[in-house]
DNA sequence: GGGCCCGCAGGG
DNA sequence: CCCTGCGGGCCC
C-alpha cells in the first residue's frame, strides 16, 4: 500500500508534495489532521464513517465506532456514485465528495444540529487525544496545533518520539521536556461538556436558527414532530431557490434538485410539503403576502364559506374577521368585518399592479369541483381583475377578490393543451351591492402577450426585499434547549487573545502554551525579517546567527514556532461553537458590542499606532531596526510608550556594526499575516511585502527620517509599523428568544 | 367529523 | 415581540 502520510504545516501534502485546494483536504475527525484526498483514495473505503473520517494514524480498530455498517456501506456507495458521475466536474465531484464526507448531506437529517450540537460532535469526534481516545486530560499542544493529554503525551516522549502523533511535525525540544498544559483547552473542554450537560437536561425554549440546508427533507422527521404531530413539526428544507416573496411561476432555474421547476398539477400531500416547493408558503394562512407590497400566492382550502370556484375564475374571501382567542388557528364563525389590511391588503396590491398570484388548491376544499381528491395542488398563475367588500353569508363584511386564470399551461382538470387565453370577465351577481370596489388602472405587470401567444411580464416584476433560500442562506428560528447565558461571559474570559483581549479568532498556541488570534501574534510581529547569517570578519566566519522572537506573554523564544504557527483546531471549533451559541441565545444585542468593540479596538490600534509615529517626534518608518528584537509585551502591543519603543539607540548602535555581504544571509522568513487564512476579524493586515533587509529600502512608503535605511545591518529586525485595514464582520441575523 | 391543542412561520 | 393564521394529529 502507498505511503500513508497527511499534509504538513504549509498545506502541503508529503505525498505528492503538492499544495490541494480546500476542496481536495479532508480533515480526520479525531486529530483534525488535513490529509489530501487524492493520495488517500485507497483507505477512503476503509475508514469512512458518517461521523467523519478517520484518517490512517487515528483509525483504531479497537476503537469504539457508534456507526453502523449499512450507513458506512452507503457512504461508499454515495462516494462511488459521486467518481461515477460524468455530469460532474473533478471540482464539483471533489466538493460532493467533502460535504458528503464532513456530513453535510443525508446522514445528517437532524433538523436541529447547530449551536450546542456543535460542541457535542466536537466532544464526540474531534477533541479526543489520539492516543488515549477520550476528551484530553491536562491538555498540552504542539506547536502544530494537536492535542493530546499530558499524561499520554509524556509516554510518547518517554519512548523517544519527537514528532507530533497526528502529523509527524517535530517537537521542540523545549517542549519535549517540559511540556505547557494548555489552559484556555482545559476550560474549553469544560464549557463543552458543561453545555453538553444543559443541552440534556433543560426543556426546549429557546429559538435558535437552523439553516435550510439542515432542515429535514420532508417535515415529519424529528422525534418531537413524531410525537407532537407533523403540524408542531418545523417545516422541511426549501427545495427551490426563489426568495419567499417571489411573485410568478417558479422556474426550472431555481429548481436545483430537478431543474423542472414547479409544474401546473403538481401535488403535494399537505402544505407543509407544498411549501418546500415554495408554492405557498404559509402553512397555516391562506394568502401569502406583504402589504405594502403584494401577495405572492393563495390558497384555496375551504376555509371560507364564501369561496366560489370556477375553476378558470374564482371568488376568493379575505382573511380575519374571526375570533382566534383561546389558542385557536382557525374558526369558522365571523364575528367582525374584514378590512383591506395586512394580508387582505397584499391583495389588493397585486390587483391593482395586475402581478400573478400562484394558487395552489387542497383537498379540504369540500365544496369545489376543481379542489384535487388528495393533497395539495399548484394549479397555476391568476390574477385579481377586481376587488371589492360585501356582507359575508355571517353577516359580517368580507374581502372579495375576483381570481382569473393566466397560466401558459392547461389547468390540472381540462383536457386541453394549451394554456389560457385572455378571457372575458364574468359576471358577478354581487358586485351589486358591493363597496370599496377596486379596479386595476393602467396595463397589468403579468400580461398576455398575443404575438408571443404567452403570458408574460410586460413589466419588470417586483425587486425582492428578501433573499432567497439557498444553501447557507435561509435561516428559521427553532427551538433548542436553553443555555445559561454566562457563555459569553465566560468566552470573554477565558479565551481572550492576550494581545488583542478579544475573544480569540483562530487562535494559536505558542510550545509556552500561551493563546493568541494567529492575526494578532503575526501582526506583532509583522514584517520583522528572520535572518540567519554568517557575518565575515576577515577570514574568520561566525556562526550563524537568528532572531529571537519573545512570546508577548511570557518572553519565551518562539520564533521557530512563529515561522510555522498552527492554528489550535480544536480549540477554535470550540470558540466558534460556544460564541455561535451564545450568540443565539443572547441575541443580536452582543453581537452588536461586538462589531462596535472589534471596531472600536482596531480603530485604538490605528490611533496608538499613528500617535506613537507622532510621539517618537520623529516620523517613524513602517519598520524601525532593532537588532534585539524587543518583543513588547502583551499589553504594551499597540499602545507602546516612547520608552520602549525599540528604536533609535539600537538603530544606532545597529550602524556602528560593520555593513555584511549580501552573500552573508543564507536565510531569512518575513512574518506577514496570511489573508487568504486571516480570522473574520482582520485586526492587522500586512503587505507581503513587507521584507527589509539589510540593501533594501524601506518597504513601505513613508521613508525614514534621519535614517539610512542602507546603513542598516543585515541581522537586523525589521519592525513593521504594518498598514492597518479595518475588516469589520458582517452583521449577523437578528436572533429572537423565545 | 367535530373539537381541541399547539408548533411554526411570517407580518407588522 | 406580539399577533395572526384556509394545519394536522389526536381524542371522543
Amino acid at each position: 500500500m502507498a505511503q500513508q502520510l497527511p499534509c504538513d504545516g504549509d498545506g502541503n501534502c508529503m505525498v505528492c508534495k503538492s499544495k490541494p485546494t480546500t476542496e481536495e483536504i479532508i480533515n480526520c475527525k479525531t486529530c483534525i489532521t488535513p490529509w489530501h484526498l487524492t493520495c488517500l483514495s485507497g483507505t477512503l473505503d476503509a475508514s469512512s464513517s458518517p461521523d467523519g473520517w478517520e484518517c490512517p494514524d487515528c483509525d483504531n480498530p479497537i476503537a469504539p465506532t457508534n456507526s453502523s455498517s449499512n450507513v458506512r456501506s452507503d457512504l461508499i456507495a454515495s462516494i462511488r456514485a459521486i467518481e461515477n458521475d460524468s455530469s460532474l466536474t473533478d471540482h464539483d465531484k471533489a466538493i460532493k465528495r467533502q460535504h458528503l464526507l464532513s456530513g453535510q448531506v443525508a446522514h445528517d437529517s437532524n433538523p436541529q444540529s447547530s449551536g450546542h450540537n456543535h460542541i457535542l460532535e466536537l466532544l464526540d469526534q474531534g477533541f479526543n487525544c489520539s492516543f488515549c481516545m477520550q476528551l484530553p486530560e491536562r491538555p498540552v499542544t504542539t506547536p502544530c496545533g494537536h492535542n493530546f493529554c499530558l499524561k499520554c503525551f509524556q509516554k510518547w516522549i518517554g519512548q523517544g518520539k519527537r514528532t507530533c502523533a497526528n502529523c509527524r511535525h517535530p517537537i521542540p525540544s523545549k517542549m519535549a521536556s517540559n511540556p505547557r498544559i494548555n489552559s484556555s483547552l482545559v476550560v474549553a473542554i469544560r464549557m463543552a461538556k458543561m453545555s453538553k450537560d444543559v443541552g440534556s437536561k433543560v426543556q426546549p425554549k429557546v429559538c435558535q436558527f437552523i439553516h435550510n440546508q439542515d432542515r429535514p427533507n420532508q417535515a415529519y422527521t424529528t422525534e418531537r414532530a413524531i410525537k407532537s404531530g407533523k403540524a408542531n413539526a418545523c417545516s422541511g428544507k426549501i427545495f427551490v431557490t426563489v426568495p419567499p416573496d417571489h411573485f410568478g411561476p417558479i422556474l426550472a432555474e431555481n429548481d436545483p434538485e430537478r431543474k423542472q421547476g414547479v409544474l401546473v398539477g403538481e401535488t403535494w400531500v399537505d402544505r407543509l410539503e407544498c411549501r418546500q416547493w415554495g408554492a405557498h408558503l404559509p402553512h397555516v394562512a391562506g394568502i401569502s403576502g406583504q402589504s405594502e407590497y403584494g401577495a405572492q400566492s393563495v390558497a384555496l382550502s375551504g376555509g371560507y364559506e364564501d369561496d366560489e370556484d370556477h375553476g378558470e375564475w374564482f371568488l376568493y374571501t379575505g382573511s380575519g374577521g374571526r375570533d382566534l382567542s383561546g389558542n385557536k388557528r382557525t374558526n369558522k364563525t365571523q364575528s367582525f368585518d374584514q378590512k383591506f389590511e395586512k394580508q387582505n391588503e397584499s391583495l389588493r396590491v397585486s390587483c391593482r399592479k395586475g402581478y400573478p398570484v400562484r394558487v395552489v388548491r387542497s383537498h379540504k376544499e369540500k365544496r369545489s369541483s376543481y379542489a384535487p381528491e388528495k393533497g395539495v395542488r399548484y394549479d397555476g398563475i391568476y390574477r385579481i381583475e377586481k376587488c371589492w367588500r360585501k356582507p359575508g353569508i355571517q353577516g359580517f363584511k368580507v374581502c372579495r377578490y375576483l381570481f382569473v386564470r393566466c397560466d401558459n399551461d392547461p389547468a390540472p382538470w381540462t383536457s386541453d393543451d394549451h394554456g389560457d387565453h385572455p378571457r372575458p370577465l364574468p359576471d358577478i351577481e354581487e358586485l351589486k351591492i358591493a363597496t370599496d370596489i377596486t379596479e386595476r388602472k393602467g396595463t397589468p405587470c403579468w400580461d398576455y402577450d398575443s404575438q408571443g401567444g404567452i403570458w408574460k411580464w410586460s413589466k419588470p416584476p417586483p425587486e425582492s426585499r428578501k433573499q432567497a433560500v439557498v444553501d447557507g442562506k435561509g435561516t428559521k428560528k427553532v427551538r433548542h434547549p436553553k443555555q445559561t447565558k454566562t457563555i459569553r461571559e465566560r468566552l470573554l474570559k477565558e479565551f481572550s487573545c492576550l494581545i488583542c483581549r478579544k475573544i480569540m479568532v483562530m487562535p494559536l498556541t505558542t510550545p509556552c502554551a500561551h493563546n493568541f488570534c494567529k492575526s494578532c501574534l503575526e501582526g506583532a510581529f509583522a514584517g520583522q525579517t528572520f535572518v540567519r547569517q554568517r557575518i565575515c570578519e576577515g577570514r574568520r566566519t561566525l556562526r550563524a546567527q537568528k532572531n529571537i522572537m519573545k512570546c508577548p506573554s511570557c518572553s519565551a523564544d518562539i520564533s521557530d514556532f512563529l515561522q510555522y504557527p498552527q492554528v489550535n483546531r480544536e480549540l477554535m471549533h470550540v470558540i466558534d461553537s460556544l460564541q455561535r451559541q451564545s450568540k443565539e441565545i443572547d441575541g443580536d444585542e452582543e453581537n452588536v458590542d461586538l462589531d462596535e468593540e472589534t471596531v472600536d479596538a482596531e480603530e485604538k490600534t490605528i490611533l496608538s499606532a499613528e500617535k506613537n509615529d507622532a510621539t517618537d517626534g520623529v516620523i517613524k518608518d513602517k519598520e524601525v531596526c532593532n537588532t534585539d528584537a524587543e518583543i513588547p509585551k502583551c499589553d504594551e502591543i499597540g499602545k507602546q510608550s516612547p520608552t520602549n519603543t525599540p528604536s533609535k539607540p539600537q538603530t544606532q548602535k545597529n550602524n556602528k556594526r560593520k555593513k555584511p555581504d549580501n552573500d552573508d544571509i543564507i536565510s531569512e522568513v518575513t512574518i506577514h499575516t496570511d489573508n487568504t487564512q486571516n480570522c473574520k476579524r482582520g485586526a492587522i493586515d500586512v503587505p507581503e511585502a513587507t521584507v527589509c533587509t539589510n540593501l533594501q529600502a524601506s518597504p513601505v512608503g513613508r521613508k525614514l527620517k534621519g535614517s539610512d535605511p542602507q546603513k542598516n545591518d543585515a541581522d537586523k529586525i525589521c519592525l513593521s509599523n504594518p498598514a492597518v485595514g479595518v475588516q469589520t464582520r458582517g452583521k449577523k441575523k437578528k436572533l429572537v428568544e423565545g
